[in-house]
DNA sequence: GTGGGATCGGTTTTT
DNA sequence: CCGATCCCAC
């Protein structure tokens, strides 16, 4: 076992007694994953079947390297574990038992996006307001619920939630709560928490399922566990009941998840749920200088909610952490990549070496612009997914609706794209009948004869329906590639997109091919997978089916393609660099609103997650570290003055050095001039009105560019004193804002010289 | 039913 | 600044 000798004594413990329930707690670069893989490794050389062996992480990132690393110690044996995401494993499950509570086989996955869609839709539906009822917080509410396992029914009757929600104006929440799973079900849709919620309500109801599940996993172990939330922890606990073989491992400090529903409770309920547990604990840094691991320590220690823990190092001390002040947030896109040109001269690190790691993806467009005129190769991770184009969405519309006739998202996207004559307005009636007869949309577009619509209506829609027919008579026949290409030129969607010669579109032609290339990978992948078998005697996720592709498809991210091989600098947000290293790391726009975020501001429990935050962001470092910050950064368009993060100020003063100072004199007299500026400008369009700011909190009219001063003494009376922390410029369409420092921000508009308040402040 | 121009509103973080 | 949405002319 020559794999264990690789291991110190307290990371070989936790590897080589895998029998019963297991917390390992891991410090960062404390070989965690090392630990996990070899672990798993170990089961499978004694002997274990990797069928037997559930293990959960919770990014196909994680899980695929791990797979890969697993692979390299006991062989092919590996590619038969069952272990994925939470979600993708699931999902797998699902495909075989979703039958049994009246979902098909082939159940289509909402993204977020099309969950959000359908939620929009309801909202109209029910003539509701979306500015009251916003979607987003909606679909949010919605999810916080089901992952509580609240269901429809009891929702309504919880009188905490209805009030929660009467105080919010939003009564009608609980209704559009019901009717979302109603039409979920119905389209045979299933979006990520119900992945969760259904595989929980399943393992429940059908004792002989929970029996089955019970028996076939022996071993369970899940990766990051201080980031799975109460549903998830649910369903693990039921499948490690008899045999009580399950391992987590995670660290608290590092819990960077409480916003989707991640809670410290289920450490300490695993503590209590299995009593005889064995603890491991690895504080031992391998990864980081001195100096880095001395910065986290007492940045962590500021938490009050922690558990007590110290990361160590034998490593050297290593250079200083240096903390830069750029003059803008274009500036620091410069200055960072100027100081990779450097680095990379000077002490040889290759371009994979490099990170930058923000807190919004929003950020990372001046990096961009900064690296691509110094020539350095980049990656961005996150942002807009590959799947969640336009163009992508479009295609594999056609196919998900291929599978799955109900899928309600889908039939919307490309009933008429391209355009085929079935517009709004038809589509709203088919919606009405649809929903007065208790049918759904495609049982009234197969009938559409019955009904009253125009012949041109009638024969576009006739030949839609015999189109969508035709792909799933031929997907019996042809394997998923081939269809996929047939579809694509039937629709004529692939020739629109080559015709357009701009250059998104050609952009766009390009990523269709890229879909079907991976289209044609997933068919030709002859990699060996024990099959699932149901109960019935059907064969499921061994097949090449279209169906088990869109599953997979839906689950994926980003590009899973090996990009970590490839020398390029990587860009991403702190949150998806976890479980990541890299020997030179750039944490920035380090400015108090941003990171930590203005929303964190004023609750301690959200200001604990932002500092997690900014532990996992410099614990990603090996040997340099960089903490960035911009004066002045431009928001939706617009100029704003930043503060350096409160973070800044947490680091020990012994382990950094400056760079870049400004004066603050010379920003405050920017400032100024910016302001004089602004009220001298003419401000075109001003309409005729009255000239008194009203208490009624309507919009305040100013005929001219005083009304900047006007606005500022509108700002007095209705917030009392306060100063001018930052202004905006005047845009495109002549916006000025002032924000106030008072107790919160204060931020006023002027608009077309009319005054208007945004936003009250906190 | 379609396409163009004006207007409004919005930034965490991920499966 | 950028995308979604609304409104209007064909």
């Amino acid at each position: 076992m020559s794999y264990l000798e690789e291991l110190n004594n307290a990371q070989r413990e936790a590897v080589v007694n895998t029998d019963g329930p297991t917390m390992i707690v891991a410090g960062p670069g404390s070989g965690k994953t090392r630990v996990l893989t070899y672990r798993i490794a170990h089961l499978l050389n004694q002997g274990a079947d990797p069928f037997s062996i559930l293990a959960l992480t919770f990014t196909n990132k994680a899980s695929e390297a791990m797979r890969e690393r697993i692979e390299k110690i006991a062989g092919t044996n590996a590619r038969n574990l069952y272990m994925g995401t939470f979600h993708s494993v699931f999902a797998r499950i699902l495909r075989v038992e979703a039958q049994k509570i009246g979902y098909p086989s082939n159940f289509t996955i909402y993204d977020t996006d099309d969950s959000r869609s359908l939620i929009k839709t309801i909202i109209k539906e029910q003539g509701l307001d979306d500015k009251i009822y916003k979607p987003n917080q909606i679909q949010w509410r919605i999810s916080a619920v089901k992952n509580a396992l609240i269901t429809p029914q009891q929702y309504a009757e919880d009188s905490e939630l209805i009030t929660e929600d009467r105080n919010q104006r939003r009564p009608a929440t609980a209704n559009l709560y019901k009717i979302y799973c109603e039409r979920c079900f119905k389209s045979g849709a299933m979006d990520f928490d119900d992945l969760l919620l259904n595989t929980h309500l399943i393992l429940e109801k059908f004792p002989e399922v929970l029996y089955k599940y019970q028996h076939k996993f022996k071993y369970v172990l899940i990766d990051e566990f201080q980031d799975t939330n109460y549903l998830q922890y649910a369903i693990v606990k039921k499948i490690a009941d008899v045999f009580q073989n399950i391992t987590v491992v995670g660290d608290d400090a590092q819990s960077i998840y409480a916003f989707r529903g991640a809670t410290i409770d289920n450490i300490l309920n695993f503590e209590k749920d299995f009593p005889d547990l064995k603890v491991y604990k690895l504080e031992q840094n391998y990864r980081s200088t001195q100096n880095i691991v001395k910065a986290a320590n007492e940045l962590i220690h500021r938490n009050k909610n922690q558990l007590k823990k110290e990361i160590w190092t034998e490593n050297g001390k290593g250079e200083l952490i240096k903390i830069v002040r750029t003059p803008s947030d274009n500036e620091e896109g410069r200055w960072v990549a100027d100081s990779i040109t450097e680095l990379k001269m000077r002490e040889h690190f290759r371009n994979s070496g490099f990170a930058i790691l923000y807190r919004t993806n929003a950020q990372s467009r001046a990096f961009e612009e900064a690296l691509r005129r110094h020539n350095i190769p980049y990656k961005i991770y996150g942002g807009m997914s590959f799947y969640q184009r336009k163009e992508i969405k479009d295609l594999l519309a056609y196919l998900k609706l291929t599978v799955n006739f109900y899928d309600e998202e889908a039939l919307k996207r490309i009933i008429n794209y391209p355009a085929r004559g079935i517009g709004q307005s038809t589509l709203d009636k088919i919606i009405i009948t649809a929903t007065n007869e208790n049918k759904r949309i495609w049982d009234v577009l197969e009938e559409i004869h019955y009904f009253d619509v125009p012949t041109r209506t009638k024969n576009a829609i006739e030949e839609f329906v015999l189109m969508i027919k035709s792909f799933a008579a031929q997907s019996l026949k042809m394997n998923a590639y081939d269809l996929a290409s047939h579809i694509g030129k039937t629709t004529k969607l692939i020739s629109e997109l080559y015709n357009d010669k701009t250059v998104e579109g050609v952009s766009r032609f390009e990523n269709v091919q890229e879909l079907l290339n991976s289209i044609k990978e997933f068919v030709e992948d002859d990699e060996v997978q024990q099959p699932d078998i149901t109960e019935e005697g059907e064969v499921l996720n061994n097949d090449k089916s279209l169906g088990t592709f869109l599953q997979t498809v839906t689950l994926l991210t980003g590009d899973e393609k090996d990009t970590a091989n490839q020398d390029t600098v990587k860009l991403m947000t702190v949150h998806a660099a976890k479980g990541l290293e890299f020997p030179v790391v750039y944490v920035v726009g380090m400015e108090e609103n941003l990171f930590p975020g203005q929303q964190s501001l004023y609750s301690m429990e959200d200001l604990e997650e932002e500092r997690r935050l900014f532990y996992v962001a410099i614990t990603r470092a090996e040997k340099r570290l960089f903490l960035t910050y911009a004066n002045t950064r431009y928001k939706f368009g617009q100029l704003n003055y930043c503060d350096p993060s409160r973070f800044l100020q947490e680091i020990p003063e012994n382990v950094i050095t400056h760079h870049g100072e400004m004066k603050r004199a010379k920003i405050h007299e920017r400032t100024n001039t910016l302001l004089s500026g602004l009220s001298r400008a003419p401000l075109t369009k001003a309409p005729a009105a009255p000239s008194s700011p009203s208490a009624s909190g309507e919009p305040f009219v100013a005929d001219d560019a005083s009304g900047l001063q006007a606005g500022m003494e509108v700002m007095h009376e209705k917030f009392g004193e306060g100063k001018v922390v930052s202004i905006e410029g005047v845009g495109a369409n002549k916006i000025a804002a002032i924000h106030f420092n008072g107790y919160g921000i204060k931020k006023i508009m002027l608009k077309f010289a009319k005054l208007k308040i945004l936003s009250g402040g906190m």
